[in-house]
DNA sequence: ACCGCCGGGTGCC
DNA sequence: ACCGCCGGGTGCC
């Protein structure tokens, strides 16, 4: 079963939940459940064998350690050799030869994934014992079984059974895994003067944190010092060398609450041996002048690296001062445990940080650089961007900060093979904004961004984890949270208990996170006090009443969808013709909002196969043409130029055109397994013939009168006060465009097929408080993604519900921001006596639901549900 | 390995 | 004795 969760101000669900689930999920939720997560099998079950060999090798494992078993086909005294190896990857031995003969046939032919736990430790030097555990598909477990049985080894049945009594107190513990991390961290830490914005108390907080993570020594609590030897309490084993720690970590705030300007306090405030990266020249000055007549004419100084210091010490050299000298000067005290970190392992030419961002906020770094650093302080700032960008190594290095964006980076790191300029720089930190957006490993991005070359990490991002899990795991591995950064491990200590509803994993879970990670929301408190306060904000819901002939035909259609879909509850046929009932519901709300948005509409009956496949394939393009979100299983992102496949699932064509390249001939669907062919997928075809049709034909709609009356009345009102139109359905905003200019509102607009480019323009001009700047943005639910600030606007008008009711939140949250002057007012349209009315009203139970505990609800349940959600829609 | 296994030495009680 | 038994040498895959 997929499970979804969502984390931030939205809702929170253990499993799927049927308003935050898209069109394919739901698909795929009516065929087979596929076991799309290796890492989340059933076991089997677990028998005892012995590992050999031990005094050949250094590798060292304890009582209860975690070993992972590793084929060696190429073994030149043995085809089915298995080796052990622990945590840290060093072998520790060989699984007995009659015993690796069966593990080799059933990892060699994919039957389980096989798992080693060690339960005695080592007692002697030739052998011990270890548990081996089977983990797969049900559809393996027979032929696993019979294999083993088959060569007279025993397996022990694993435990059986969920812990469902559990899932309430998960549940909150989960919800809670960002929450309450600020306890050990409460410290406050002034910016250096070089940052002339004076920091709030949580940014100080924040920086304090920030600097202590780069500098303290500390190890992370699940790290014991045992004897000698350090243990790690997670995995039960232990190492011998103290291990690498983590510097660096999330910064996880909400938007809006300063991330950038702290990541620039940190950049200045903590360079090498928690030594500020800029410093008063009047600092220096004082042995320089006296010695060699240097002035400074900026009176500030950055150091470069050592280079500064070098030279002074150079200076100090031909004129007899000691050296160190002008470190002492410096206005930085340096505690014991800061000076504790200098490892040996550092390069201490290492001084650049190099700042990776999505296009879209790139702008917006320069903006506050500027904004936040005093305008006397002489930053080297390199934008690595376009054709024209300095390839050249010492170039690159000898900047403070580089910044780029996640795509330069990659198609750098593709082209050469690895070795790009910024792979083969040695920063001094790398810090990922929007860092969620490697959240999924086998992008290139993701892949580029582990191969950087960096002694300290930082991911910032709003939303740590979007969806589930997994999203973590590659903010883990970037970070080099060892040994979690080799899935293995993540898989066997988090991953698979957390999904299975294990209580100690999730406990494991939350330790990982909160060593790491610092996390605020907009609600959080500093000292008992808000961290900003936020204006108000306030929704009020206005009613819309059709007119006559609109009743009219709204009635005509919902009979009509009434009708098909009472056939197929009747039958038990809901979940199976999803995409149709999906399709049906889409058209009553498109009809609430504008008759013109409805497409045009086959309603010939379908007999041949081909023909239904047609039929479906119409409806998905029918769905995905309103702007729904849909998630695409490759990338687990929003789909991106979405094409259906023969089997009607929805992808982005790029990664659905990798899997075919990739697997040729036996390409199959990801989702449904069925062969899928190149020539077989079916573009989403943006219809432009219709839009002209749609804007000649013009006539308005009772939601369409609702919205302007109240444009009207508040730019009567107060002509200062900008809005936010926002709708799901992109064509109802180009309908809108027609009486917006009729009634000379000056108005700009923003959805997903814009460029980014042009997105960041808009942005601009909207929050431009230039005169004749435009007072409305139309806005398509989700376009834009997180990070955009359209804190101009303070009236939100959400013109058709939606199904995710954390989707709007976001989007009222783009102007509830940090820098809201004015009270919020957000107003839904609600087309009275329709499936709106309804839809409000299942939002509003989900809601109700996800606050109490999730309860035991078991996937039949789960989906009767789904089917109940449909009637109650329609009125069944 | 305080085992198992191998192969040489040995051989009534 | 073409055995049993003893005790030394030996040892992952």
């Amino acid at each position: 079963m997929q499970s979804r969760r969502w984390f931030g101000g939205a809702g929170f669900s253990f499993a799927d939940d049927p308003v935050t689930e898209t069109l394919s999920q739901a698909i795929r939720g009516t065929g087979e459940e596929l076991d799309r997560e290796p890492d989340t099998g059933v076991l089997f079950g677990s028998l005892r064998g012995s590992v050999v060999g031990l005094r050949y090798y250094t590798g060292v494992v304890n009582k209860g350690e975690m070993v992972s078993l590793v084929r060696q086909p190429q073994n030149p005294y043995d085809r089915n050799a298995v080796m052990v190896a622990n945590v840290y990857g060093s072998q520790v031995g060989h699984i007995k030869r009659e015993l690796a003969v069966l593990l080799a046939n059933i990892m060699d032919n994919n039957l389980a994934r096989v798992e080693g736990v060690v339960p005695f430790g080592v007692t002697n030097q030739f052998t011990m014992s270890v548990v081996l555990s089977f983990w797969g598909r049900e559809e393996n477990r027979d032929a696993v079984v019979r294999q083993i049985t088959s060569r007279s080894f025993k397996l022990q049945s694993g435990p059986t059974g969920t812990h469902t009594h559990m899932l309430t107190q998960l549940k909150n513990a989960f919800d809670n895994l960002f929450e309450n991390l600020m306890e050990d961290k409460i410290g406050e830490r002034e910016a250096v003067e070089a940052v002339c914005t004076p920091l709030l108390p949580h940014q100080k907080q924040a920086l304090s944190w920030m600097c202590v993570s780069e500098n303290n020594a500390a190890l992370p609590h699940f790290w014991e010092v045992k004897g000698k030897l350090f243990y790690n309490t997670l995995t039960h084993s232990s190492v011998r060398e103290r291990p690498q720690r983590v510097r660096g970590g999330i910064l996880a705030d909400d938007m809006g609450l300063g991330k950038t300007l702290t990541t620039i306090a940190l950049i200045l405030s903590n360079f090498h041996h928690g030594k500020p990266l800029c410093e008063p020249v009047s600092d220096l000055k004082h042995s320089l002048r006296a010695t060699l007549g240097f002035a400074c004419k900026t009176g500030w100084c950055v150091c470069l690296g050592g280079a500064v210091l070098e030279d002074l010490d150079f200076a100090a050299a031909l004129s007899g001062i000691t050296q160190g000298a002008p470190q002492k000067k410096s206005k930085s005290v340096v505690s014991p445990v800061e000076a504790a970190s200098s490892q040996s392992t550092d390069d201490p030419a290492a001084r650049a940080t190099l700042i990776i961002c999505p296009l879209s906020v790139l702008s917006n770094w320069l903006d506050q650089l500027d904004q936040h650093v005093r305008a006397d302080v002489k930053l080297n700032v390199y934008l690595y961007y376009g054709s024209e960008r300095n390839r050249d190594t010492h170039f690159l290095s000898s900047q403070h900060m580089v910044l780029t964006t996640y795509n330069v980076l990659s198609a750098d790191y593709s082209v050469s093979g690895g070795a790009s300029p910024l792979h083969t720089v040695s920063w001094l930190r790398v810090v990922l904004d929007e860092g969620h957006i490697i959240r999924n490993p086998n992008t290139q991005q993701s892949k580029a961004v582990l191969k950087l070359n960096t002694q300290r990490r930082w991911i910032l991002t709003g939303t740590p984890i979007q969806n589930n899990l997994r999203d973590l795991w590659m903010l883990v591995a970037f970070l080099r949270l060892k040994p979690f950064d080799v899935r293995e491990w993540w898989n066997r200590v988090i991953q698979r208990p957390v999904t299975q509803g294990d209580k100690t994993g999730l406990q494991n879970l939350q330790a990982l996170v909160k060593c790491v990670t610092l996390r605020r929301t907009k609600t959080s408190r500093v000292c008992g006090r808000p961290l900003v306060s936020l204006p108000e904000r306030s929704v009020r819901i206005e009613e819309v009443e059709l007119t006559q002939k609109e009743r009219e035909e709204y009635e005509l259609a919902h009979t009509e969808g009434r009708t098909t879909i009472s056939r197929y509850v009747a039958e038990g046929t809901v979940l199976r013709n999803y995409a149709d009932v999906l399709a049906i519901l889409v058209r009553l709300r498109q009809f609430c909002c504008h008759p013109g948005l409805l497409g045009k509409t086959t309603t010939h009956t379908a007999v041949t196969p081909a023909e239904l496949r047609e039929r479906l394939i119409m409806k998905l393009r029918l769905v995905l043409g309103t702007g729904s979100d849909e998630e695409c299983a490759v990338c687990l992102d929003s789909v991106r130029l979405p094409v259906i496949t023969h089997c009607a699932h929805v992808y982005c064509r790029p990664c659905i055109a990798e899997v075919i390249r990739s697997e040729q001939e036996q390409a199959r669907c990801p989702l449904c397994r069925g062969q899928i062919k190149a020539s077989e997928l079916v573009e989403f075809p943006l219809e432009e013939e219709e839009e002209s049709n749609l804007l000649e034909n013009w006539r308005s709609s009772s939601k369409v009168e609702a919205l302007m009356s109240s444009l009207l009345r508040l730019r009567s009102e107060d002509d200062s006060i900008r809005s936010l139109v926002v709708s799901q359905f992109t064509r109802f905003l180009t309908i809108l465009e027609i009486p917006l200019r009729e009634e000379g509102f000056k108005f700009v607009r923003l959805d997903g097929t814009m460029s980014q480019k042009r997105r960041a323009q808009v942005i601009q001009e909207f929050q431009s408080d230039a005169p004749g700047s435009p007072l409305i943005m139309l806005l398509s639910l989700k376009a834009g993604g997180v990070g955009i600030n359209l804190s101009a606007a303070s009236r939100v008008f959400l013109m058709d519900p939606a199904w995710n009711p954390a989707a709007e939140d976001q989007c009222v949250d783009r102007c509830h921001r940090l820098g809201q002057k004015r009270d919020v007012v957000i107003t839904k349209f609600i087309v009275k006596g329709s499936v709106e009315e309804n839809m409000v009203k299942i939002q509003r139970q989900k809601q109700d639901l996800v606050e109490k505990a999730f309860g035991t609800k078991n996937p039949s349940e789960r989906k009767t549900s789904r089917v109940d959600e449909i009637r109650a829609l329609m009125e069944l």
